[in-house]
RNA sequence: GCGGACGUGGCGGAACGGUAGACGCUGGGGACUUAAAAUCCUCUUCCCGUGAGGGAGUGCGGGUUCAAAUCCCGCCGUCCGCACCA
């Protein structure tokens, strides 16, 4: 009996093996063909989960796999090291964020080493490095100089105890999510990049990225929810009467005309009213002379942000005595109304109502009796229709609309947006729902923003020979606020330009900026500038980058932005980052519930007597099967697992089973079958009984699964590569010793290596082979193996299955026919019938139609 | 509300329009063992039948086709993204 296969010595045995002969460097001197192979980095948490355990194995193996196909491939991991836990950890622990941060990286990177990942650590880098967050700085500045940056006042989400700005996921219900204090709406100075600037190229360039997840393009095209319309112009007056209240003076004289966008020119004779938001300057000089307005822009925006608290709130407005003119019709006369529905962000802050074809004006209409004209009429209505409860926004023909009537929507809009332009009261427009990205925080760890702020002088760029501007080391976190507002001698600098005192900007970048250009970094590292153009070229772009589809929307389209910006400055001829991507599904596990409510962590539940209970014997509940959570208590921490089964079999467990891009439901019985299909395999491999002569059977399963296998792999199908291995494996087992049973285990060692490394390494060296596994080529296949001689028909009586007959390969139709005919169970069927139609798929079927 | 994905055994899931349920897990039976673990063999969609065999079956209802899990139409359900975007 040969003994089993030993991870706990193994592991470490090859790990340092491959580590001694550098066989994950990548050498971008290479001749051979170059495959880039990118994983999301890690926030160094301090451990790693299950979740990164999944990515970072499907990027192995792919890495590995391209390896032994001959490319040289760049596979390298640091740190997305900035960001609030560090400081949440100084405030809570009194640690420094830095020794906090370095000491997770040290802990994590060993975590990820003990998985015998294939990564080339010689390119590690954390962006908590001065030499990084230096580099990041420069292009900062070279896209300051390019005009894609600058500064304007924004508002923000103001904790008011924690004395910082809140990012959007941070408020919850209206709250700080550590503070618990109700957060503020807070006019910030705030640097933007201008990232609405590419809109068109970000949108356009989805197109060409034929390997991203359909849902991750579709999801971004949303979010810079690109529209064309018409943007004009509303000269205003005062309706009549009111002529001589202050409110209308002031407000007349703040917008002599308002400015609205619209999607829909085509219903401009629909028109009943025009709105502006609570923050328009027209409101705002309303409010100004009219307590009654002032007040109902406060209730505007004392309305939590949430999306429940916008959904239910009713449309509501405040008229403002004033009236719009109507640019087609200079005696049609629009009141002018502030409303809560109406967004200051978006568009111009103003619109012209159409209760009949908008839902939200038409609830606005009926709530103020404003006016609703039908001007689209269906094939099924006319003109005079009535508007039922809700409005129409489809398609049809055009009615009560003057020289527009009978045109298509299309037709009219564009016949709309003509005569706006011949007229000069508008133009044609695209408007977007993006928005430059502000990427001002008021956060000590993370990479300072190189500027400098001179009362004479404005805020003026850091001299590139003073980069980096480095952290201060010796900051407090005791007291809430940016321990950088404190730091006095750091702050403490002379202007650039003047030369007198100035003081240091103390807002840090948001952590998305250091993750955006980390992949170039990779790439190309010299010290003296961020990256060599060449060289990074040679690699880029990433051919596969896998990660969690949470940063489907931001993260992605940051570095999209910031790759694009760096070409149109001329540092990097790459248009898209990440050619294929990839995003993987969540590993969860089954939840556990005490009869208080109290979440159990697994450990904590036992059974007894065929039920569940706690420690106590109290009664538990078992919850749905969730995401790992710690809130949840169904966390799996990877360590110790990988300590029991060893790295292969969590490798081998995190590929099988579910689809990639499903979730994985993490269970004590798969990483036990996993790690008993790890002992079969050494078996084969530790007791080959070396034997004569070919198998041919065999021979085409293994041809079959080295094809299936391959397929499997470059389709990022793991589970039916794993399926695959399993079969030949089984399929080995049965076979009575032979030259090709003896072939087929040296191959399966290969296919199996780039998912169970350490494994296959042991058996390739039992085995007698020569080198490393690592370097080995990836098999090939004889497309004339992958057949059988002998086939299987299918033979059906009018679609149904009845029959399957043994044949020899490459019968003809009157041959499948006859022998199909000649089946027993057919002339039952039959029943002396004779067949109208027979249909044969030769080598597969035959359909016989009676 | 808008957009999208998904729905197959006890479970995770396979299946170029052509033998539904590969492979794994769980469970049953058996072998080996003093015993257990490990390992190996074997069965495991449901219903009728001792059996040979027959019938049903991929969320529900229709349709196209010689043939539908797969294509089309209409429902139902679950999940995800966006959300007063003019």
């Amino acid at each position: 009996m040969a003994g089993r296969f030993d991870p706990a010595v193994a592991d470490v045995r090859w790990q340092r093996r491959w580590d001694d002969e550098r066989c994950f460097v990548a050498d971008t001197a290479s001749a051979k063909p170059k495959s880039y192979v990118l994983e999301m980095f890690p926030y160094p948490s301090g451990r790693i989960h299950m979740g990164h355990v999944r990515n970072y194995t499907m990027g192995d193996v792919l890495a590995r796999y391209r390896r032994m196909q001959g490319f040289e491939v760049l596979h390298p991991m640091g740190w997305d090291a900035f960001g609030m836990p560090a400081e949440n950890a100084a405030m809570e622990r009194g640690v420094h964020p830095e020794g906090w941060t370095r000491g997770n990286i040290a802990a994590m990177r060993d975590q990820l080493k003990r998985l015998g990942f294939a990564l080339d650590w010689s390119r590690e880098v954390a962006t908590c490095d001065p030499e990084y967050y230096g580099h990041e700085q420069a292009l900062f500045l070279d896209l300051y100089e390019a005009g894609l940056v600058y500064r304007k006042e924004s508002e923000v989400n103001w904790d008011p105890v924690d004395r910082t700005v809140l990012a959007n996921e941070q408020v919850i219900d209206g709250k700080g999510w550590r503070s618990g204090a109700t957060v503020e709406r807070r006019k910030l100075s705030q640097w933007f990049l201008k990232i609405t600037d590419f809109a068109d190229e970000l949108l356009d360039g989805l197109e060409a990225l034929d390997q991203w997840p359909e849902k991750v393009k579709l999801m971004q095209e949303n979010w810079i929810g690109r529209s064309d319309g018409l943007r004009f112009r509303f000269r205003t007056d005062a309706a009549g009467a009111q002529r001589d209240y202050p409110w209308v003076e002031a407000a007349l004289a703040a917008a002599p005309e308002i400015e609205v966008f619209t999607t829909r020119p085509d219903t401009i004779f629909g028109a009943s009213f025009v709105a502006v938001a609570p923050d328009h300057p027209l409101a705002q000089a309303v409010a100004s002379q009219n307590p009654d307005a002032a007040d109902f822009i406060a209730q505007c925006k004392a309305v939590g942000t949430s999306e429940e608290a916008i959904e239910s709130q009713e449309k509501s407005g405040f008229a403002t005595g004033l009236e719009a003119i109507h640019p087609l019709d200079p005696d049609w006369r629009l009141e002018v109304w502030i409303a809560n529905f109406v967004l200051m962000e978006y568009g111009s802050g103003a619109i012209f109502g159409v209760p009949a074809h908008d839902q939200r004006d038409h609830e606005f209409a009926t709530k103020y009796d404003l006016p609703i004209r039908r001007v689209v009429a269906s094939p099924t209505q006319d003109k005079d229709t009535p508007i039922g409860e809700t409005a129409e926004p489809g398609e049809g023909v055009l009615v009560n609309s003057r020289f527009l009537d009978g045109l298509s929507v299309e037709e009219a809009k564009d016949a709309v947006i003509r005569r706006a332009e011949q007229e000069g009261w508008g133009k044609r427009e695209i408007a977007y729902r993006l928005r430059d990205w502000g990427v001002s925080r008021q956060r000590y760890w993370g990479t300072p923003i190189p500027m400098i702020h001179c009362d004479r002088c404005g805020p003026v760029a850091v001299p590139r020979e003073q980069l980096p501007v480095v952290l201060p080391q010796d900051v407090t976190f005791d007291i809430p606020g940016n321990p950088l507002d404190r730091a006095m001698e750091w702050r403490q600098a002379s202007c650039p330009k003047c030369g007198g005192e100035a003081l240091r900007e103390t807002d840090t970048f948001d952590t998305f900026v250091d993750s955006s250009w980390y992949f170039i970094r990779f790439a190309s590292q010299p010290s003296d500038r961020p990256f060599d153009k060449a060289d990074a070229e040679a690699w880029l772009p990433v051919d596969q980058y896998i990660g969690g589809v949470e940063h489907a929307i931001l993260h992605l389209l940051y570095a999209r932005f910031w790759t694009r910006a760096l070409k149109r400055i001329g540092r990097l001829d790459i248009d898209e980052p990440f050619k294929g991507l990839f995003t993987q599904g969540m590993v969860t596990h089954e939840t556990f519930r005490a009869p208080d409510g109290r979440w159990l962590s697994p450990d904590e539940v036992r059974k007894e007597g065929g039920k569940l209970v706690a420690a106590d014997g109290a009664p538990v509940s078992r919850g749905r099967v969730e995401k790992m959570s710690k809130s949840r208590r169904n966390t799996v921490d990877p360590e110790p697992i990988v300590a029991k089964y060893g790295a292969d079999a969590v490798r081998w467990f995190m590929l099988s089973d579910s689809p990639p891009e499903r979730d994985l439901e993490w269970s004590e019985a798969g990483i036990e079958g996993a790690a008993r299909f790890v002992q079969r395999v050494w078996k084969l491999a530790s007791t080959e009984a070396s034997g004569e002569g070919a198998d041919e059977a065999l021979e085409r399963k293994l041809h079959r699964t080295i094809a299936g296998v391959g397929e499997a792999i470059e389709g990022l199908q793991f589970n039916k590569a794993v399926a695959f291995l399993y079969e030949l494996t089984s399929a080995i087992e049965k076979a009575p010793p032979s030259a090709t049973r003896a072939e087929a285990i040296v191959t399966l060692v290969r296919l199996a290596a780039p998912m169970a490394p350490h494994l296959a390494e042991e058996c390739w060296a039992k085995l007698g082979q020569q080198g490393l596994v690592v370097g080995a080529d990836w098999p090939s296949f004889d497309p004339a193996k992958l057949v059988e001689d002998e086939v299987t028909l299918a033979v059906q009586v009018n679609g149904k299955l009845r029959d399957t007959l043994k044949a020899p390969r490459g019968l003809d139709r009157a041959e499948a026919e006859a022998l199909a005919l000649a089946s027993d169970k057919v002339q039952r069927q039959l029943a002396g019938a004779s067949p109208r139609k027979v249909i044969v798929v030769p080598d597969r079927l035959v359909n016989i139609v009676a």
